[in-house]
RNA sequence: GCGGCGGUCGUCCAGCCUGGUCUAGGACGCCGGCCUUCCACGCCGGAGAUCCCGGGUUCGAAUCCCGGCCGCCGCACCA
């Protein structure tokens, strides 16, 4: 039995709600909707914006003096995925069976028939194992079709020729690592570096279905974090403390339940790989806390090897549970090491290593080849050049064993040449660092499953009425205004504050019409904090009440502290701290 | 992609089996009016649906049949 159901599923009550309200809704649907697309309304848009504002805070604001936000394009070109290996590993090689039409990921029903290690084979391995051992169809016997492969890469053209093809990228990461030194030159090349972005990214999923869960376009938050592994250690004492985690040989055991363990004693004994992916897990876990999810509602699973991406040696997902879906992943925590940069490396050509000096420099010995130009030159003549570049690629190991042998001259690398003319000679060098390939670890968020998570948290019923507790600093509409009742003299006033309050900054609604409770009820549903009523009481001494919607306490405070009563009780006040 | 179930005002639902009386009904919500001195009050009125799309059967289709799209569930798939 999924642990989902013990729940109450809430989960059409928020959708009916989503709809009625205007916080999302499925898109193109005055042409049937196109499923895995989902518009984000009025109160969705400004929720979304306040989310992905608290992302900024906690992942780049809180560590701007080491990360850092850029912006790269939605659309690259083939290359990029090339080397990123998307275009070979963001696919599944499916088989069809010819009769029923069910489909298959080729690879996992040669091992579950033939009993074979598949996972990695190509299509025409996979495609010749299923017609020597003649597998067929699992469920109806009927025959399988070609194995081909589905990529979840959405395609296009750049510009006018076909032969120009473009993707949508279905991560920020590769614009980021493309960037990276531009981006590390800028930030004074100095490690660690995290380089953040939010952006839309898109997967052509085969067949999304789980509602603003699974979407085929969304934004992601993501920070990569380039750093020497054996490097510093990360600052703790901004984020640490304990995590919920559900290890990789755990759940081969079968355990279901996280352990709780220290970060740093996660990462001491291995079980977080890298400490830097522990470090952003902390992070992930406050983030997510304060969006209304409290840390026995989430947790870190490690992604079995099967399970990880390609250029993952570890990946954590952190998942929360929701109605209906049960625990979903609103995070994911890769430990990408250094492939993503040394791919690009190969496929650009461009150098992307770091300098990191020593902390003493070190008088090494090494040995070097040295050439005599002026002998060789004399000797060579037009082959020189050649020579040279053949005798740059020997190491002095293989130049000494070539110079060993009688006669005055040798052949290296075909030529042949004086053994006067090379020599190998030991030196002493003065070394001040070493160059090395950053490696990377990767938190990275998606929205808009966040927007739901926080909607999800935030449904309470009281009474039959739905009030939204969405956690103060996110909830979309800050204060709502009323009078208490629709007589001119209140209504006058309670549009004063309203305009004040909107001038001020704030996300604020008016409401006059129908009974003073059923505007409190109006506004609770889409979660607004405070609500602020002008009565027969504010016409003589200029005090409103602040209402607030979790406990319908209400206070009395004066039109001129209503301001800033407000801000401290939205935990905005720090803001305003050097207003008069 | 397969199988099951479903798609009717903004929302939820009735009607469909047994075709006409459906100019498609109700509730909630929305708008207006009256009433109302703090938690969806009451009364009156109004707007709001080419019944998912396309085709077929029929004198006549929301209703029956076929196809498509979308959604949910199961399978499969899923960085």
């Amino acid at each position: 039995m999924p642990e989902s159901t013990l729940f109450e599923d809430k989960y059409d009550k928020i959708v009916d709600l989503a709809r009625r309200r205007g916080f999302f809704w499925p898109s193109y649907e005055i042409y049937g909707g196109v499923a895995g697309f989902y518009d984000l309304g009025p109160l969705g848009t400004m929720l979304k914006v306040n989310i992905v504002n608290l992302w900024r805070e906690y992942f780049v604001l809180k560590h701007q003096d080491f990360v850092t936000e850029i912006e790269t394009p939605v659309i690259a070109p083939e290359v990029l995925f090339r080397a990123s290996g998307h275009l070979d590993h963001f696919t599944d090689p499916i088989v069809e069976c010819l009769e029923c039409g069910r489909k298959y990921r080729a690879d996992h029903l040669v091992e579950e028939l033939a009993g074979l290690k598949a996972e990695g084979s190509d299509v025409e391995e996979l495609d010749s194992i299923i017609r020597e051992r003649g597998l067929r169809c699992p469920q109806c016997g009927g025959d399988l079709s070609e194995v081909r492969t589905f990529n979840l890469l959405f395609r296009t053209t750049i510009g006018p020729y076909s032969s120009d093809v473009g993707y949508l990228r279905p991560e920020a990461a590769q614009g980021m690592f493309s960037a990276f030194k531009r981006a590390f030159v800028a930030m004074r090349e100095r490690l660690p570096l995290g380089i953040a972005q939010i952006g839309r990214v898109a997967r052509n999923e085969i067949s999304p279905r789980q509602g603003m869960v699974r979407l085929r376009e969304f934004t992601i938050m993501e920070v990569e974090f380039f750093h020497d592994p054996e490097g510093e250690d990360p600052p703790w004492d901004r984020f640490s403390g304990k995590l919920r985690l559900l290890p990789a040989e755990a759940r081969l055991r079968g355990e279901e339940k996280p352990v709780e363990i220290g970060v740093v004693e996660a990462i001491d004994e291995g079980i977080i790989k890298n400490k830097w992916l522990g470090y952003w897990m902390c992070v992930s876990r406050e983030f997510v806390r304060e969006l209304g999810i409290e840390y026995g509602e989430t947790y870190f699973e490690e992604k079995l090897p099967h399970e990880r991406a390609h250029y993952s040696a570890q990946t954590f997902d952190q998942v929360v549970r929701i109605s209906r879906w049960g625990w979903i992943e609103v995070s994911g925590h890769a430990y990408r090491t250094d492939y993503d940069l040394r791919r690009h490396m190969e496929l650009s050509g461009q150098d992307m290593t770091v300098f990191k000096p020593f902390k003493e420099p070190r008088i090494v010995e090494v040995e070097r080849v040295v050439a005599d130009k002026s002998v060789l030159g004399r000797v060579l003549g037009p082959s020189m050049a050649p020579f040279l570049e053949a005798l740059k690629r020997m190491s002095p190991d293989e130049v000494k064993r070539a110079l060993e042998g009688p006669g005055e001259t040798v052949t290296i690398a075909g030529f042949e040449v004086p053994k006067s003319a090379v020599r190998v000679v030991k030196e002493r060098e003065k070394v001040s660092g070493t160059r090395f390939v950053p490696h990377v670890a990767e938190p990275s968020f998606g929205a808009e499953r966040l927007v739901l998570a926080v909607l999800d948290k935030a449904y309470t019923e009281d009474e039959g009425r739905v009030v939204l507790r969405i956690p103060r600093r996110v909830a979309p509409v800050k204060v709502a205004v009323f009078p208490l009742l629709e007589k001119e003299e209140l209504v006058r006033v309670a549009r004063e504050v309203y305009m004040k309050l909107m001038s001020l900054g704030l996300t604020v609604v008016y409401d006059e019409s129908g009974s003073i409770g059923r505007r409190y009820a109006r506004a609770d549903e889409i979660g607004v904090p405070y609500a602020v009523t002008v009565d027969f009481q504010t016409l003589s001494d200029n005090t409103v009440t602040i209402r607030d919607r979790d406990t319908k306490q209400q206070i009395r405070v004066s039109l001129g502290e209503l301001h800033r009563r407000l801000l401290e009780l939205l935990g905005l006040a720090a803001a305003t701290a050097l207003s008069p």
